[in-house]
DNA sequence: TTTTGGCACTCGAGTGTTGAGAGTGCTAAT
DNA sequence: ATTAGCACTCTCAACACTCGAGTGCCAAAA
């Protein structure tokens, strides 16, 4: 009994989007009307019983319905899962958003806000600082009070960061302004692995006689590129709010722990970062993460790209009974278009 | 009967410090307990009359204790609160926190944390972007892809902020260089908000004669500074989780209010807005603000100054049950030393 | 061998009742 | 002015009860 008849198969697939549906465990005569089948309520419950040896589907209590395990639902998206074509109409719309939004940094959080509107879920989207293939464009010093030097970093695609070093002693503008120069006609389009790579060479043959100006600049880089306290990645979160419809979430304590879990980020890099070697659509079921705070929680995410190179994961977070058929495509088309946005505006 | 005679007063005082310490209804033999008064419930009761009459208090069914309404909240934090003083060791811990931090964006965010952390409740902290007081440091033009110019503003006191402006043609590079270069040995130090009003009487006098590189300089700067369109004021809010504490707010309806309102931003900042003209700690009750979303709660805030000027607001959003007596100091303190952090990063 | 009908059983959700406890308002006595 | 006493009201928790949905299992039917 430990195989799974087609029969099987298709009962499960009509409960679990019957009960994504509803939320509500379904019975074995609900189940036997809403398939076209031809089977008795007690026909249903025998299958049932399978499913359930098999660890598929698990009843609440006694004399509820069955409802999909952790299992049941991977089972279901990986093998089971009909994907429902996007709307046009909202398609069209949707690419529209992209195109008419210029700043990149706006344009991640834009995405956010359009994922976590469109599924009426909590949107998240990841900015990877793995910065290694991006180009590198430009480097400013400015001088500020003390010893204190504020260094501006700007990449090919119009990202920009800010990094406050302390020197070990003051500069004046103008051996900033060279230090700058210097840095920005050698390495100028360089991508920023290719830069890290070439100071750590830099720096072995700094010696005596070199010019005092390469060596500032090279001092000066090398705190803002190699220096290892340096922030994570980028994490947007937005629509949290949304998740407070879902009456499995609506145990106050559990959702705190959701919360809690957005503000501190690290669990859902993890698990973004997971998503981002793979390429295409991923999906993590409630605890499959190991992260207890999403035990009810799905999260459904896909690496985009930027002219060909994977720059960072966006997805969406819900209860585990989410609409998958409509989300995944909706994550799939979003990840293409944002990918498609960047890469144009690189050039 | 509409005099608020002493001793009403100073049961009104037991009875909010009551409630707001176990949230639940006060009846008039606790009360009678409680106030060192050898009086006898029956003539608490008969003051509670009274103060009901005024609108002080109210009873929420016909046999429970009184709770105070949000006048009587106001009448207590207006004139019979007694702040406790601040525990010097933790005083002395989180002045500590202050010293250390230097990146004043960060200097921020670790701020609102430790407001959450400590109090409980949700921390809030304002940046504004009044920034015409303070000066102007330097301001980079870097060319992107298409007609776009990246604008890099760096404001003496460390904060940097990027804008994407798109030209009417494509500039050089080396155009690009000496526009700024003009820009930033005209303005260097002046306050931004002289800078604005220097450029509108500078476009008026510019002429075909005058230096073409003038011209682009005054017309990226007119973009930069003058675009209307800009984003309004910073706001950081963390420990939003923590509100999930409180039973008054455990309405999932009522919370995602409130959560929506920490992303929608608007109303807070109007809000917020308020507290800054009036120095020193203002506390919002209830609905007084006018914001239905605000309904059960209170917020306490203050602004705080660099260098003697008022750059922003910070504060603590909670139930409107929350220990005023506490939170109160708390804030004060933190405005004061954030400001006094701020002032000393600043030269 | 598979499917079905029937039957006994379980559980949860909803409902009505009841009694205890807390607190009030009012009045008469101090 | 204050207090004691009393009748009244309201909430809340406990309890018993019913109803319906659903199950498991067995024996009969296909």
């Amino acid at each position: 009994m430990t195989e799974l008849t087609p029969r099987a198969e298709f009962l499960l697939k009509i409960l679990v989007e019957r009960y994504i549906a509803d939320g509500q465990p379904v019975g074995s005569r609900t189940l036997a009307k809403k398939t076209g089948l031809a089977l008795s309520p007690a026909t249903i419950r025998n299958v049932m019983a399978d499913l359930e040896e098999m660890g598929l589907v698990r009843s609440p209590h006694t004399s509820a319905g069955r409802i999909p395990t952790q299992l049941g639902y991977r089972v279901f998206v990986d093998s089971l899962l009909t994907v429902q074509p996007l709307d046009v109409e909202q398609v069209r719309k949707f690419e529209h958003e992209f195109r008419t939004e210029e700043d990149p940094q706006h344009l991640i959080e834009t995405t956010s806000h359009l994922l976590s509107e469109m599924t009426q879920l909590a949107g998240i989207i990841m900015v990877s600082r793995r910065e290694s293939q991006v180009g590198f464009h430009q480097l400013e010093f400015v001088g500020l009070s003390g010893q204190r030097v504020l260094v501006i970093l700007v990449t090919q695609d119009g990202q920009v960061q800010n990094r406050i070093i302390h020197a070990e002693r003051r500069y004046s503008p103008a051996e900033l302004v060279q230090a700058a120069n210097y840095f920005n006609e050698t390495y100028s389009g360089t991508p920023l692995g290719a830069v890290k790579r070439a100071l750590v060479t830099d720096m072995q043959r700094v010696t005596e006689d070199m010019h005092r100006m390469m060596q500032l600049a090279i001092e000066i880089a090398r705190r803002v590129f190699l220096d290892e306290k340096r922030e994570g990645d980028d994490l947007v979160v937005s629509g949290e709010s949304n998740l407070m419809e879902f009456p499995e979430l609506g145990d106050i304590q559990k959702l705190r722990k959701l919360f809690d879990t957005f503000t501190s980020k690290r669990d859902l890099l993890h698990l973004l970062d997971l998503s981002m070697r793979a390429g295409g659509v991923k999906i993590f079921i409630g605890s499959e993460s190991g992260y207890e705070a999403l035990e009810d929680c799905s999260v459904v995410a896909a690496p985009y790209t930027a002219d060909g190179e994977v720059v960072g994961t966006l997805g969406v977070i819900g209860p585990t009974r989410m609409p998958y058929e409509h989300v995944i495509p909706f994550v799939d088309i979003t990840a293409k278009l944002l990918g498609g946005a960047l890469s144009s505006l690189g050039r």
